[in-house]
DNA sequence: TTTTATTAATTGAACGTTCAATAAAAATAA
DNA sequence: TTATTTTTATTGAACGTTCAATTAATAAAA
């Protein structure tokens, strides 16, 4: 079986399984086992590509952080405009889900995780900071200092917010379109609110 | 030992260990070990009272919800006007903050183990629905149905949005008071923007 | 004494980790 | 080319631990 230059085709497998798997089973109920079988291998190689569950835990969520990431960049361009980059933070911060369904659920189930877990914590922050920044940037080149760190923080706010609660109530596409529309406009209203 | 009306006494007792040790080791972490010793009770006693460790998860989800509800109704009368009222709504949902600091992060627990727990998902989808339509009856004294609506859906992301960023980064009382301030703010606005 | 309340000990299932064994591929030598 | 050795990739059984649940024993109150 073994072929050469396994371990990134593996290792992507393994992060996938995991995505499906907590998003199914929740991270208590996600196991090795349940991980393994739905990649098709066999439990060890996870010790042995990732040193161990905790490993593939952390590996997956900065998986996923890099996805969200890379989702911006791809869509703005240094002649974006400042009110066409902040519609797609919004989008950014809505696509995972149209990509994959599954990867909301598994988002939540790490961000209650972060609490009690030092690196996964850490890693959050960064996101989190990551997307007040950028807001705050983009705000910034049209209200003032004070304005702009307001708005960033409302906007972060109402994101995260129509976020959870269209992951929470189970929400179909449709209605994460929706909550992507209405924090849309909510960033259109505090831009004409606090704009110059 | 034994004396007789115990039960309710017990029953709390179990109830707040557990709130204090999903706080400090997660949901994972949380063991009838880690409950009954913060309890200072032996581990069979939940077995007696919750029929096992997943009834006693349940009845503190419906503890906290309870409080919820009983912080608003204790605050709003009759005779307050709708602009006050959903001031209040505010107050209520950030108040078991400064009750007791650890029920935040307990919330968030049981929120995402809410999606893989068929009760769980219910009992928040009940508390969910009740605070979207506190508000909107409250907003729809003051504008028109549509708007209502629009304004509750938005309020209602608003608030669960400040008040995950407040959890997520650990935050101090000062910063939930400040997140309750900014909550508050906004549903002014809102009123001031879709009022009659 | 009987009932109620509680503990302490025990059980068995489930879990993550480890590791010896194996199989295929690649590299080297004949 | 063919034969041999080495490396890489993977498996799955065994081990020790942890957990929830159960059971029998105990202690106090009625």
């Amino acid at each position: 079986m073994p072929k050469v230059g396994m371990e990134p085709v593996r290792r992507e497998q393994l992060i996938k399984a995991t995505i499906e798997s907590v998003a199914e089973l929740g991270l208590q109920g996600t196991t090795i086992n349940s991980i393994s079988k739905k990649a098709g291998l066999s439990s060890g190689i996870i010790s042995h590509y990732f040193g161990g569950k905790q490993g593939l835990i952390e590996a997956t969520v900065r998986y996923l952080l890099s996805n969200l990431k890379v989702e911006l960049m791809a869509k703005a361009g240094p002649n974006t405009s400042p009110e066409q980059r902040l519609m797609y933070i919004v989008e950014a911060n809505f696509a995972l889900v149209q990509q994959r369904k599954d990867t909301t659920r598994t988002w939540l189930s790490f961000w209650a995780q972060s609490m009690h877990d030092p690196e996964l914590h850490r890693l959050q922050n960064v996101n989190s900071n990551r997307l007040y920044s950028n807001l705050a940037s983009s705000f910034r080149q049209l209200m003032s200092v004070e304005n702009a760190k307001r708005a960033a923080q409302l906007s972060a706010a109402m994101i995260d917010g129509l976020w959870l609660r269209a992951v929470l109530s189970q929400s179909d596409t449709d209605q994460f379109k929706h909550s992507e529309e209405l924090a849309k406009d909510y960033v259109r209203s505090l831009i004409s609110q606090y704009g110059a």
